[in-house]
DNA sequence: TAGGGGTCTATAT
DNA sequence: TAGACCCCTA
């Protein structure tokens, strides 16, 4: 069931990416989603209990594409139902049994087009499938753990642990137990909605010295959850209007007061609703999870030494098992719902090493990534990365290459400038380049399109929402500018080659970078041009200088990534995409990707076209621009935002 | 008119 | 499970 209307809900707190911007991450699944979808695909032989694997194999391929772009996955599957949803689940049950008499029904009367659908509804996913996929993972090492009780919450547990940086799946509800990047509508092509709990405040409409998760969490319960079913006439645009005018220290009195606030005169809140809404919140707080490292169950959260009542509160939230018995569970050796022995697979097994002596091809994969079932595996410290840019800005000391005459003499970073032309002003500092990876760690995700107006939508409903609260006496000005890039006609191209990012980067610096070689897989990122310049015989010094930017063939750079047999595999058949925007200016064609600015001629407006013209750093070509920019001078003191109506000198004065 | 609620449909290959 | 659509209600 879910949260009705919540992920539209929760749209200002949304991002669309590509999953191939978490390389490096890893990634919690709510499993039984794509099990689910890939049942759909094979309905009609799992009713007949015909023996498929299409459903396996459909979950392998999301599998494969998070293993070939460096994403360690972990497999999360659903466990022992909760007594609060055995209403729920005994509907569904029934429901698939009647979907099941009716299939039969249908296909007696020859009717086998309507019985198709009906095998579809009595879809039912079994341990025995998750064993089956469980097997599978093991090949390529892919961790899985079965939940004692909900996915959702182990998979925020892991989430909040950092085991797990993004987890994903389809069910709204993973929010309230406090995940904090939740990743939806993840397809083959690895485009998803990354949802940011940071941003949750923007979803609600208020400040973030009014939002607390609490709050949250009471709105989506009372629009209606899982455990509770809403009050009538309460969705979640009243829920929220409620939490964000009362205290949301004692629900228990402030419910009461529930209909005076949202003027709903008819409206009953009865201490039983009260009662059980009280529970619901419980469950959601301290459910049962299994921590794989301490190898026993724990609550999602600590049960607080003062908390009143809490045996009735949590008699929902699942039961402690015994430590032997919850982790046979976890690892996937028991039936969830009978505790009995189905399998005996143990971590570090000869099982385990023998499938990878028969499967070689896998076993670079399963060399990479640390097992959260070996004993000595700590989360590492990974960085978090949804925008390759927001990395090179804090890893390049653009300062040390003034030579190449863009930056002039204010001895900015162009970090620095892109901020002075961004939406917001966070705090800057000239290099981030000698900071902890655990300070790059805390450092905020910056997504695209707040640091690179140029590269998403500007009507992005979250960047309105800060442009709007923002208290920086440029906001203003930099409104005007914007406005004027959005006359720009634009049209989404969702067709495009993936690009390495070089969108700050100056060709002086990528040489640099290419020689210094201190971190492979930055440095690769660049090496096309890099590499280009060094076949052209371009110095670093002369770089910068658009005329040695000959045509470049667009092919694509693996070599920063240890690609292995699968990825190879999955490559062959599966493209890969980031979105790209194009605009018409001065009757030039100007693509955005996500990563790259790159003016394209008519001729070759074909995208699948193998030659286009790449445009170092933003904007065009220098000698071009400074004719055609109405006047807009291109001159050392400013940068090529230029090209698009942004004067650089009075932004930059002090 | 905004928002809630019910129903129907798609999900895969 | 989510989204679209339509209808109802305050």
């Amino acid at each position: 069931m879910g949260i009705t209307g919540l992920i539209p809900f929760l749209e200002k707190a949304s991002t669309k990416i590509n999953i191939k911007d978490l390389k490096g991450c890893t990634v919690a699944i709510d499993t039984y989603c794509w099990l689910h979808r890939g049942a759909y695909g094979c309905a009609e032989k799992l009713s007949r209990g015909e023996s498929t694997n299409i459903h396996i194999l459909y979950c392998m391929k999301f599998v494969n594409m998070l293993l070939s772009l460096n994403i360690k996955p972990i497999m999360i599957f659903d466990g022992r139902h909760l007594p609060a949803k055995a209403l729920t689940e005994s509907r569904r049950r029934e429901n698939r049994n009647q979907a099941k008499k009716r299939a039969a029904e249908l296909l007696r009367l020859g009717q086998i087009d309507e019985a198709k659908v009906q095998m579809r509804r009595c879809i039912d996913i079994t341990h025995d499938m998750v064993i089956e996929l469980m097997k599978e993972c093991r090949k390529r090492n892919v961790d899985c753990l079965v939940a004692p009780y909900e996915a959702d919450a182990q998979l925020a547990y892991l989430n909040r642990k950092n085991v797990a940086q993004y987890v994903i799946t389809e069910d709204s509800d993973l929010t309230l137990f406090g995940a904090s990047r939740i990743i939806f509508k993840l397809d083959l092509t690895g485009n998803c909605l990354l949802v940011d709990a940071e941003k949750l405040h923007l979803a609600m409409g208020c400040k973030p010295e009014n939002y607390s998760f609490d709050k949250f969490r009471n709105m989506c319960i009372l629009s209606g959850c899982d455990y509770l079913d809403s009050l009538p006439g309460i969705g979640l645009a009243k829920a929220c209007k409620f939490v964000l005018r009362i205290d949301d220290s004692d629900m228990e009195s402030a419910l009461k007061k529930l209909p005076r606030h949202l003027n709903l005169r008819n409206l009953v809140v009865s201490e039983d609703y009260i009662s059980e809404f009280l529970k619901a919140e419980a469950t959601f707080k301290f459910m049962y999870v299994y921590d794989p490292f301490q190898r026993k169950m724990v609550r999602l959260n600590e049960i607080p030494k003062d908390m009143k009542n809490f045996e009735v509160l949590c008699s929902n939230a699942g039961s402690l098992l015994d430590d032997e018995i919850a982790y046979n569970l976890a690892l996937g050796n028991l039936n969830p719902f009978t505790l009995d022995k189905v399998d005996d697979w143990q971590p570090n097994s000869g099982y385990n090493s023998q499938v990878a002596v028969n499967d070689s091809k896998h076993q670079t994969s399963k060399l990479k990534h640390p097992s959260i079932w070996d004993l000595n595996f700590k989360p590492h410290n990974v960085k978090r990365q949804t925008s390759i840019n927001a990395f090179t800005f804090r890893k390049i000391k653009y300062s040390s290459i003034d030579d190449s005459g863009e930056l002039g003499d204010n001895n900015q970073d162009e970090c620095h400038i892109a901020s002075l032309y961004s939406m917001h002003s966070p705090p800057l500092k000239k290099s981030r380049s000698s900071e902890s990876p655990d300070k790059l760690e805390n450092f905020p995700i910056m997504i695209q399109s707040n640091r690179n107006p140029f590269a998403k939508s500007l009507s992005h409903s979250c960047e309105e929402n800060n442009v709007t609260n923002s208290s920086d006496p440029d906001t203003l000005p930099r409104l005007r500018k914007l406005e004027r890039l959005s006359k720009f006609e634009r049209t989404v191209i969702n067709d495009s080659k993936e690009i390495k990012s070089r969108f700050f980067t100056s060709n002086a610096l990528l040489v640099q970078k290419l020689n210094k070689s201190e971190d492979n897989q930055e440095e690769s990122g660049f090496s096309l041009i890099a590499k280009q310049s060094r076949k052209e015989g371009i110095s670093p010094e002369e770089g910068n200088s658009n005329e040695n930017f000959e045509t470049l063939d667009l092919v694509e750079d693996n070599s920063h990534t240890e690609v292995d047999e699968i990825s190879k595999d999955f490559e062959k058949t599966q493209n890969m995409y980031v979105s790209m925007e194009e605009f018409e200016f001065n009757n030039k064609k100007i693509v955005t990707t996500d990563t790259d600015i790159i003016e394209i001629s008519d001729s070759e407006l074909d995208l699948k076209s193998k030659t286009k013209r790449i445009i170092p750093r933003l904007g065009l070509p220098r000698k071009k621009s400074t004719n055609k920019m109405n006047g807009v001078a291109d001159t050392n003191s400013q940068t090529r935002l230029s090209m698009f109506g942004f004067k650089k000198k009075e932004l930059l004065k002090r």
